[in-house]
DNA sequence: CTCCAGTATTCCGGTTCGAAATATTCCTAA
DNA sequence: TTAGGAATATTTCGAACCGGAATACTGGAG
């Protein structure tokens, strides 16, 4: 345990992303998830890259922020994992596209492969405030609930839309399955917001019956 | 549309947290959560919300660092929603302990009631890795899955054995639904997470049949 | 008596986020 | 027909967030 902590440091980069004994440095996952949407081939400006995040990654990933993606794509381009090139279409001013490498491509494959399984990150924040029940009336925190309910509904429903969508490209076959699996994570969201409320019944029969 | 939004920053402490017309601050959400650990009256040292937001946020929150924890404490304080005196027990070096205000408990109060209702923050990468799912072989994918439910169901049964130690305080009522909520909701990514292995196989089964 | 684990806090640098600022083109409805 | 809004495209900024190192003291085990 005290032999692998210490030199730790060594493999994250602090200073300019070092890279790995394996040549693949150690980014941030969001710049894995930014290589990955370019590693489906196609050549993409930042802002077709937040449309494309915002359609299908936005279900269990992220959202990213222009910012994020602008910063990502000039150090994926530093670290030669991605190639640009200002793109001149007749009349519209120029955009600059962005298309995967080979090295690229060879690292978000041994990215994916290799990096350690890692916990997802859950921020609930509908739960934190069911956490401080003891604060509110039951009544609020019901229909902050039945809110937070519609709202797993309506992703659920998004997410099976998007997913038919992906079922008609066969290179999107890994995309589909998971937005299927997003469109039952949100349904189990709903199921489970809704055995909550029941909970609260209870809770609340129980403190009645004094 | 463009009258509420212009003036947005004033309302979002640019400079100093700033108050919003009913005197509650406009703070992230992180500040609330230390708050709401501080809401439940006893007086706490950094270290011990650490601890305690290990042992009941983690799972459906956030496990904070240090440095948030404290650095909240002192803007907290400065607020006026804490207060702090460095506690001397015989023989052991100082610590500052912290206790909620009564402005404080109004301000987590109001917070709890009226915040708007914020969508959940989920960073999947096991989903992303598996939508990269073309970039490796499905043996791989599947390993990680498979860890992956495992994770789902260690962490169902530590939820599942939390709730049992709230369940003793009576005070406890509500953070004891949201183990409980935790335990399920585990539960169900672990289910999750078979349902995506037989996905799979059948995704494998026909491509084979060509 | 030394070393290790636990308590307690601070510091640092990189990551992440959200929204504003900027600028250009395209469409559309008064 | 022209003002204006929507979409495209990118940059900038400040704050929030995160993890780990650094520091330092104390108590117990060997």
């Amino acid at each position: 345990m005290s032999d692998t902590a210490p030199n730790d440091r060594a493999t994250r980069g602090t200073g300019k992303d070092r890279a790995a004994k394996d040549g693949t440095p150690n980014l941030p996952p969001t710049s894995w998830a930014v290589l990955g949407l370019l590693s489906f081939g196609e050549e993409l400006s930042g802002y077709d890259l937040k449309k494309w995040a915002d359609w299908s990654l936005k279900f269990f990933y992220w959202s990213p922020s222009y910012s994020q993606i602008y910063g990502e794509l000039k150090r994926l381009e530093r670290l030669g994992f991605a190639t640009s090139r200002v793109e001149l279409t007749e009349s519209t001013r120029g955009k600059r596209v962005y298309a995967i490498t080979e090295e690229g491509m060879a690292a978000v494959s041994r990215w994916a492969r290799e990096a350690p399984v890692e916990p997802p990150v859950l921020k609930h924040g509908v739960m934190l405030r069911t956490w401080l029940g003891h604060l509110m009336e039951p009544a609020r925190l019901r229909e902050i609930l039945e809110q937070h309910g519609d709202y797993a509904e309506k992703m659920s429903r998004r997410a099976a839309g998007d997913a038919g969508g992906a079922a008609e490209v066969a290179e999107w076959a890994y995309p589909e399955l998971v937005l299927r699996w997003s469109q039952r994570y949100y349904e189990a969201e709903r199921e489970l917001t809704r055995q909550m409320l029941a909970d609260l019944d209870e809770l609340a029969a129980e403190s009645a019956k004094h």
